[in-house]
RNA sequence: GGCCCCGUCGUCUAGCGGUUAGGACGUCGGCCUCUCACGCCGAUAACACGAGUUCGAUUCUCGUCGGGGUCACCA
């Protein structure tokens, strides 16, 4: 039997870092193994899912590199893909359910069970509140609203053995006769994914922990239809530093802030690869190597908690390395966040001769168009304080003097230019600290950069000539 | 509270009966240096606890404690 699994994000808002690390699993389950990857939007609920968080998911999807071969966009033998579609399918087997008595017609409503609950509550607060089966044998089909409840075994226990944990049994009197369709018609969550797991061939279905509780009863219903279940590989929690469930209120959790913050999809995929999963010592993989590398038996159980530190070092890594992120890939990545300072058409040439000397100091895309930015303003802009500290009247001969020795210079690399500053430093009586600083705001606005020799042969002469002229006016003035 | 799961440095992790318990991030020192970084060197710091099993337990079993998840007409 070929490998098929499944990624069935809810469209309820951006994508979950979570989630994505389940992705990123399958995924690489279904790549190294020849299976097929698909994806299933689980739009059951109108109220909560909107068209807008399916093209963001899809995009945050594509952006990382986690392409799907059946689904939403590119289609497949067992389209549609989207729940909200499928309504017929869901109605039919209910139906089947009931006619076998499985299931059966619920008409306590929303607010009578409410209204239950909180009693308990009120009388006994440690009390857990199960449904009591009102209609369970009801016999009449008054014409009211009515939901579909599953007709739980209450003796027995439902097992399956996780590729992760390993077996797992609950007992059946622990679970209740769980809703199955809404008085809208719409099926909930563990219908619905039964029948379309079923339906679509999926073999092994990866996800969060917090699924371990459906789990059984969607074996349940696997039993109930006759089917075979898949095999499940439920992933250890990933918490917030804080050691709570992540959630907006507790932490970054959409992918959409990491790729706004700078990170690359290598970046992000990572860090959450190594988050429960490891491979020795390894830190850093390629898309490749991961593909090779993963297996389940190296997937850990115990929760982890998010460190934003080690995402941002990891993310840093992943940029700094030409090995990791080449230059071409470099310069396509940070245009984006060039533009977004203004800088919309940047020099090519320019920008590749630049990035070297950058990408070694900026942690983040957004680190690398800041530092990219004095590269491509002429003048540069110029920080005021480095102006006060540095362009002091007293640096303008300095800074005259700098523009006059560097026009002698013929070879406009580091090391000649370098020999020569030291050259006339040391007979001006002067230290390299002494102009290093004055030179760097004249070249780059700033007090901070990367090498000045660097920044000068990435410049170029006459740009370089002009800086330094420019800026000893400004000197002058104080 | 019921049910389920988990437990190695602060964090991510290696370890799969015998190790000075390793790596990385962080933190703290130092080196390098024209700035900021990078880099390099060093330090800090963990097997939750208690019983077993065993010649020997971080590793196997049980208990305790601790943590988490889940108990909807959400997914």
């Amino acid at each position: 039997m070929t490998l098929r699994m499944r990624f069935a994000p809810s469209p309820s808002g951006y994508l979950h870092i979570g989630n994505v690390r389940s992705t990123l699993f399958t995924w690489l389950w279904c790549k190294s193994q020849g299976g097929k990857f698909v994806l299933r939007v689980e739009d059951t609920d109108q109220e909560r899912s909107s068209i807008d968080s399916v093209r963001a998911v899809l995009d945050d999807l594509k952006w990382l590199g986690l392409e799907w071969d059946e689904g939403p966009e590119v289609g497949g033998q067992f389209a549609p893909y989207f729940q909200s579609e499928r309504k017929a399918v869901y109605r039919e087997h209910t139906t089947q359910l009931i006619r076998e008595r499985k299931a059966y017609r619920c008409y306590c409503t929303k607010e009578e069970l409410d209204a239950q609950r909180e009693a308990l509550k009120a009388a006994n607060p440690k009390a857990n509140f199960v449904y009591p089966g009102t209609c369970r044998n009801r016999t009449d089909e008054p014409d009211l609203p009515f939901v579909v409840r599953f007709r739980s075994p209450t003796s027995g226990s439902t097992d399956f053995n996780d590729r992760v944990f390993g077996h797992i049994s609950t007992p059946n009197s622990a679970q209740q006769d769980f809703v199955l369709m809404r008085t809208d018609g719409y099926p909930l969550y563990n219908l619905a994914a039964t029948i379309d797991d079923h339906l679509m061939e999926i073999t092994l279905v990866a996800r969060g922990r917090d699924h371990i509780g459906n789990t059984p009863q969607q074996i349940l219903l696997y039993e109930a239809f006759g089917w075979q279940p898949p095999e499940f590989a439920h992933l250890p929690m990933m918490l917030s530093a804080k050691g709570e469930k992540l959630s907006k209120r507790n932490g970054s959790v959409s992918v959409k802030e990491y790729r706004d913050k700078g990170f690359t999809p290598m970046g992000v995929l990572n860090y959450l690869v190594r988050f429960g999963w490891s491979s020795g010592d390894q830190e850093i993989f390629s898309r490749e190597q991961l593909i090779e590398l993963f297996s389940w038996d190296h997937v850990n159980k115990g929760d982890g908690k998010f460190d934003d530190k080690k995402f941002a070092d990891v993310a840093f890594e992943q940029l700094k390395q030409p090995s990791l992120t080449s230059l071409a890939d470099y310069a396509a990545w940070v245009k984006p966040f060039l533009a977004l300072r203004g800088i919309e058409n940047p020099d090519d040439a320019l920008l590749l001769r630049a990035i070297p000397g950058v990408r070694e100091r900026a942690r983040t895309l957004v680190d690398a168009a800041h530092d990219l930015d004095f590269y491509f303003r002429e003048p540069p802009e110029l920080d005021e304080k480095a102006r006060q500290k540095f362009l002091t009247p007293a640096a303008a001969p300095h800074l005259q003097g700098l523009r006059t020795l560097f026009e002698s210079v013929s070879t406009w690399q580091p090391e000649p230019l370098e020999a020569a500053l030291k050259a006339w430093v040391e007979g001006a009586g002067l230290t390299m600290k002494d102009v290093a600083q004055p030179a760097r705001v004249a070249l780059t606005g700033r007090s901070a950069s990367p090498p000045l020799f660097e920044v000068m042969t990435v410049l170029g002469k006459p740009r370089s000539l002009s800086r330094l002229a420019h800026a000893s006016e400004i000197a002058q003035g104080g």
